[in-house]
RNA sequence: GGCCAGGUAGCUCAGUUGGUAGAGCAGCGGACUGAAAAUCCGCGUGUCGGCGGUUCGAUUCCGUCCCUGGCCA
């Protein structure tokens, strides 16, 4: 393609994916375009482990504090952004580089989801205040009815559905159907992975986010944005948040936002293995001597990257 | 030292009138097309503390030893 291959780095939480990058612009000139769902929330800095000041002001970071807490965002609406961050990016005479975990932002840069026809926002509104009435086996009824494809998902993925179907007439699953997702561009991916010490370097850097301040991040946010805002669901804010107003220990905080963290770990692993199967993947170690080199080879399009 | 209560999955526990056991959490696998650090689906991973005894058969009953907690000395 005429822009070249888009250059992905990716891998779970933790797994140094901003250490690398931001090596590896010491090596070339690039935009750090973070694909990271909590990371685009303002004030929600050190539990999102955000580039610092300092590193965001040697390299160029977008994607970053891009909408308030309060703001329900999307992978289309981050895939938008995206696009011209990367015209942008290269405008200046930059490659830009996609960093970060969330890969179903990826996927929607990558391979566009279905275009949607403009839903009216009351219509919408009205149903979603009806569906939010209804249980789970509720919903998965509906969504059997309208849209059976998609009854297996789970709640976000069945009023997703309904929404679809009931406002546009058309279920999601036929949309796929008329307008198969193609690739718009070609992507290689170098997924960062540092196997059985993740877990570790896990429980490292949830007690490097405390001393580093999180309590007293939190005890601001509290005052400032109402519980249910959407940025509060990232690993361990509710914990953190818990502990602010003294319902668990530290030592629970810390527990509870481990596993969270754990537990997101192994979501993104699974994506990563079974989304990316058919895709250029180059695997990598970040512990290993030589990860710069291997990355900088990445990067030059020396390597063939493994299918 | 004596008495009492316990010892069952990685953790917290339930259970078996004797037929080799199951919940929650953790863990593992999976799904994912505009909430994705979200939302869901599936899977029990075990010398039932050790050793003897009774029994066709003991995790269960009996004896003994070990360990933990509590109370009394």
């Amino acid at each position: 393609m005429a822009e070249g291959e888009l250059h992905v780095i990716t891998g779970p939480t933790a797994s140094g994916k901003s250490a690398l990058a931001l090596a590896l612009a010491e090596r070339f000139p690039i935009t750090i375009i973070s694909a990271d769902s909590r990371q685009i929330y303002r004030g929600f800095d050190i539990g999102t482990a955000k580039a610092s000041r300092a590193e965001s002001a040697s390299v160029p970071h977008r994607g970053i504090d891009i909408v308030e807490p309060t703001e329900r965002y999307s992978a289309a609406s981050w895939a938008a952004a995206a696009e011209r961050w990367l015209v942008e990016s290269r405008a200046a005479g930059r490659k830009p580089v996609v960093v970060g975990g969330t890969g179903f932002y990826i996927r929607a840069l990558v391979t566009p989801l279905f275009a949607e026809p403009p839903l009216d926002p009351e219509s919408r509104a009205a149903l979603g205040a009806v569906l939010a009435e209804l249980d789970i086996a509720e919903l998965r009824r509906w969504t059997r009815a309208l849209d059976p494809a998609r009854a297996h998902l789970g709640r976000a993925q069945l009023l997703r559905a309904l929404e679809v179907a009931l406002l546009t007439g058309v279920p999601i699953s036929e949309w796929h159907r008329l307008a198969p997702g193609a690739p718009r561009r070609s992507a290689r991916y170098l997924v960062l992975d540092p196997g059985a010490t993740l877990a570790a370097r896990i429980e490292a850097r949830v007690l490097e986010m405390l001393a580093a301040g999180w309590e007293a991040e939190v005890g601001g946010l509290l005052a400032r944005f109402p519980p249910a805002a959407p940025a509060w669901n990232a690993s361990g804010y509710r914990a953190v948040r818990d502990l602010v107003e003294e319902r668990i220990s530290r030592e629970q905080a810390i527990e509870r936002t481990v596993i969270d963290t754990r537990q997101y770990a192994k979501r993104q692993r699974t994506w990563i293995r079974n989304q990316l199967r058919d895709e250029n993947v180059t695997l990598l170690d970040p512990l290993s001597p030589d990860a710069l080199d291997v990355a900088s080879a990445w990067f030059a399009g020396e390597l063939e990257g493994s299918r």
